[in-house]
RNA sequence: GCGGGAUUAGCUCAGUUGGUAGAGCAGCUCAUUUACACUGAGAAGGUCGGGGGUUCAAGUCCCUCAUCCCGCACCA
């Protein structure tokens, strides 16, 4: 027996040299287990890719949990003997990482961004970004997942620029990706759009105003929106207001002097809210845009981009829209525009003229920026345009049939051929869906993807001619568009941009891999990336990118809290695997846990799981020193308990393989352990005890049967093999190591073999 | 407003088609030169959130209420 099952188990000493091994055997990669024999050419394809981390800074322990669950899976299916692919890589999360980098440098340089200009900028975030990657890679490494570093991926690297170019401009001649004039998220904060995803919203309260306007009273909550206001808007239906017809000309006395305003008659005014009568904001407002694009009424801007009034709010340009709100309201005091208690009691309304008021605003999810709505010249990815999809393999949509993006999502899932743990999800997708707007893609900031466009202007600047494609056209006057894309443009690729698409020969060498077969991640980007990624794959490929999505919850503290800073509840991976040993802490953030659920972490539980670790230890010390000797190449005839406990083994291998399969890891993890240490390690090892050694020393000893005693050390050899290669996927360190140490015997000879190769139990 | 989830032992959670309530941790009692104290054995602990219904039988199915959590939509 190896010497080292003298001392306890002791992770830190053994998982680099582990980790080390596999790598070196090239065993991560598919192609290499089948060079090397133990994948067979023709076995069946499993793959994932790796959601890839943000390069913002290090890893989480919701990262590691992520990798834990995908690890588990894809030790499994590779034990199984499938060709698995698991595709690592990192994302360059635009906004997330420029406006990072962009605070740090404030903070020790007082620049902003335009103070370093472009170049300067993209010089420093990209060194940040290339400092996170290597510190997540070693994270990676440190959790033990198996991915194929050969394939390693980057958002913003050669090959996915490539495909996000091609993308893009098979897109734009499709007609599926516009140019237009609508109404966006501004960030006057991060000073650049975002998508209507990206939207955070914060309840504030704040006050709700009642003005006279003309014969109306109307209600707002923005007063600092409504100088340009000239068209009231009531229900068609609504009794109060059945005097005034559609069209109609009022003159009036507003804020800053007269004007004069056109009745709309509207049935999306809730009748009930308010007043019943409002005026609109076109240009700062989605609702009001919309009213105003149906009736096709025009629009003045009133904020700037930095949040300061326009001269169209005379007395009040220039300043800032917070400031300015109580100003407008004291002037409109001043004028008497302020409605009384008595004259809102008159339209059926219960309120004073200021009333309190709890309402949810709008914020960037990556600044805290409070958006403001703009009209912005902007490319978007038109959801509700159909257009031929030349070859389908989605169900229940036909080849060369005429369909949308909305559709093509619906029907990935709502076919079956994606599918959503936990179900409920499916639910929550399909509204998201219902829901969609067309997806503002450009973005103002420089770390990303610049929109391959390029235009010609005229001398007043004006855009002359625009083209599309990867370089500019001929001639020294073309100038490519400012912007850079959503992040998310380029990770909705992922599932294909990573297997080599748009090169026809690198993508064909990986076909068999796509659809993928998991993708594994969060329940908080289903919209972000999930749905992202069915729309360009079905778009592009006419198939889905995945089959099942498997969604983890949060992971938060033993009282069920978020984890973060200001709480100090902060459970960092790699301190907690230094401590108690990465298998440990893997136990622990798959036991406990089922998709869709959130997981409680506390370092109790991890130091339950490390006391496990040294028992699988402990208990191998047992086995092989009482198999030492004994012939166990084949199979003695086993007594009528010994029997039984196979049996026992094998309907807990049987078990578990169906539990692994339905995606219930953690009741897989749990059975496991709970079969290891109360069944094997504390009844069957203690039974046998007697038939091995003749009992122990202070007991009267027992006569030895020879028999029953070979019988026994087939039994538990057997057993400690079994379960070490069941328990591998959850804890790859800790077996490895044991299984390296157990010497070539029976129907185990392995030839220094690693077990992440071996077969998985069958029964 | 719309939708979803949770509520089971002190704590964290299992409980798959309805068939005598389970585990881990903590606590309690006992054991002890033992493969392993990073241990073992044992006992205790629950009117399964409240109420109603279906059924021979409900933690599980239906209705209802309560509390907590989450998502979406937002109203000017």
């Amino acid at each position: 027996m190896n010497d080292k099952f003298l001392k306890p188990y002791n992770p830190q000493e053994t998982e680099g040299a582990i980790y080390k091994k596999w790598e070196e055997s090239g065993l991560f990669n598919p192609d290499e287990c089948i060079a090397q024999g133990y994948t067979q050419p023709d076995a069946e394809p499993f793959s994932i890719v790796l959601p890839p981390p943000n390069v913002t800074g290090t890893l989480h322990i919701g990262h590691a949990s992520m990798l834990v669950i995908e690890d588990i899976m894809v030790r499994f299916e590779r034990m199984r003997g499938k060709r698995t692919l698991w595709v690592p890589g990192t994302d360059h999360a635009a906004i997330a990482t420029q406006s990072k980098v962009e605070g740090i440098i404030y903070k020790e340089e007082k620049k902003r961004r335009h103070d370093l200009g472009r170049e300067e900028l993209l010089k420093r975030v990209n060194a940040f970004a290339a400092e996170s990657h290597d510190t997540i890679v070693n994270q990676v490494r440190k959790m033990g997942a198996s991915v194929d570093w050969s394939r390693e991926a980057f958002t913003l690297d050669a090959k996915r620029e490539k495909a996000v170019n091609t993308a893009f401009k098979q897109m734009y001649e499709d007609g599926i990706i516009y140019r237009g004039n609508r109404i966006i998220n501004w960030d006057p904060k991060g000073q650049t759009t975002i998508s209507d995803d990206e939207i955070v919203y914060v309840e504030e309260k704040g006050k709700f105003y009642y003005f006279k306007y003309g014969p109306f009273i109307i209600g707002t909550a923005r007063p600092e929106t409504k100088f340009g206001d000239k068209y009231v808007v009531m229900h068609p239906d609504d009794k109060r207001y059945a005097d005034y017809t559609h069209g109609q000309k009022i003159e009036l006395e507003w804020i800053n002097g007269p004007i004069s305003a056109t009745v709309i008659k509207d049935e999306s005014i809730d009748m009930a809210f308010g007043t019943g009568v409002m005026t609109i904001t076109p240009a700062h407002s989605v609702v009001d845009f919309d009213i105003a694009q149906r009736h096709k009424l025009d629009s003045e801007q009133i904020i700037d981009k930095v949040g300061k009034l326009l001269p169209i709010a005379g007395e009040f340009a220039g300043q800032k829209i917070t400031d300015a709100r109580s100003k407008i309201v004291d002037k409109l005091r001043e004028k008497g525009l302020i409605a009384s208690k008595e004259e809102l009691v008159k339209l059926g309304v219960d309120a004073e003229g200021e009333a309190d008021y709890v309402h949810n605003i709008s914020t960037a999810e990556r600044t805290g920026g409070v958006i403001e709505p703009q009209i912005m010249n902007q490319w978007f990815i038109d959801v509700n345009k159909k257009f031929i999809l030349k070859e389908s393999k989605i169900n229940g949509v036909a080849s060369g049939s005429e369909v949308s993006l909305k559709e093509l999502m619906i029907a990935a899932v709502e076919g079956g051929q994606t599918h959503i743990l936990p179900d409920r999800f499916e639910k929550v997708y399909f509204s998201w869906i219902n829901n969609l707007r067309d997806w503002c893609i450009s973005r103002q900031i420089w770390y990303g993807h610049r929109i391959p466009v390029w235009y010609k202007k005229d001398a007043e600047g004006n855009e002359t001619e625009t083209y599309c494609g990867f370089k500019a056209p001929a001639g020294s006057d073309w100038v490519q568009d400012e912007d850079t894309l959503d992040t998310w443009f380029s990770s909705g690729l992922w599932t294909f941009s990573t297997l080599g698409w748009p090169d026809k020969e690198e993508f064909a060498k990986h076909r068999m891999y796509h659809p993928t077969s998991v993708l594994e991640t969060g329940y908080d980007i289903i919209f972000f990336w999930v749905a992202r990624m069915v729309l360009m794959s079905t778009y592009f490929l006419g198939e889905v990118p995945f089959k099942t999505v498997y969604l983890h919850g949060l992971v938060r503290d033993a009282q069920g809290r978020k984890m973060s800073k200001s709480l100090g509840n902060i459970i960092d991976p790699l301190t907690v695997s230094e401590k108690y040993g990465t298998d440990a802490v893997r136990l622990s953030l798959i036991i406990g846990t089922g998709p869709g659920n959130d997981l409680k972490m506390s370092e109790d539980k991890i130091r339950g799981y490390k006391n496990f670790a040294n028992k699988i230890w402990n208990a191998t010390r047992f086995v092989l020193t009482s198999v030492e000797g004994a012939n166990l190449t084949t199979k003695p005839a086993l007594t009528a308990t010994d029997e039984a406990y196979v049996k026992e083994l094998d309907e807990v291998i049987a078990d578990v393989t169906k539990e692994m399969e339905n995606f219930h890891f953690y009741l897989a993890g749990e059975k496991l352990y709970h079969y290891f240490w109360h069944t094997f390690a504390d009844k069957i090892i203690e039974e046998t005890k007697g038939r091995i050694g003749g009992g122990k020393p202070s007991e009267t000893p027992v006569e030895i049967d020879p028999v029953s005693k070979l019988s026994a050390q087939w039994t538990i050899y057997h057993i400690l093999t079994t379960v070490i290669k069941a328990l591998h996927p959850f804890m790859p360190f800790v077996t490895e190591e044991i299984w390296s140490a157990m010497p070539g015997v029976g129907s185990e000879e392995k030839g220094g073999k690693l077990l992440m190769v071996e077969k998985w139990p069958k029964v």
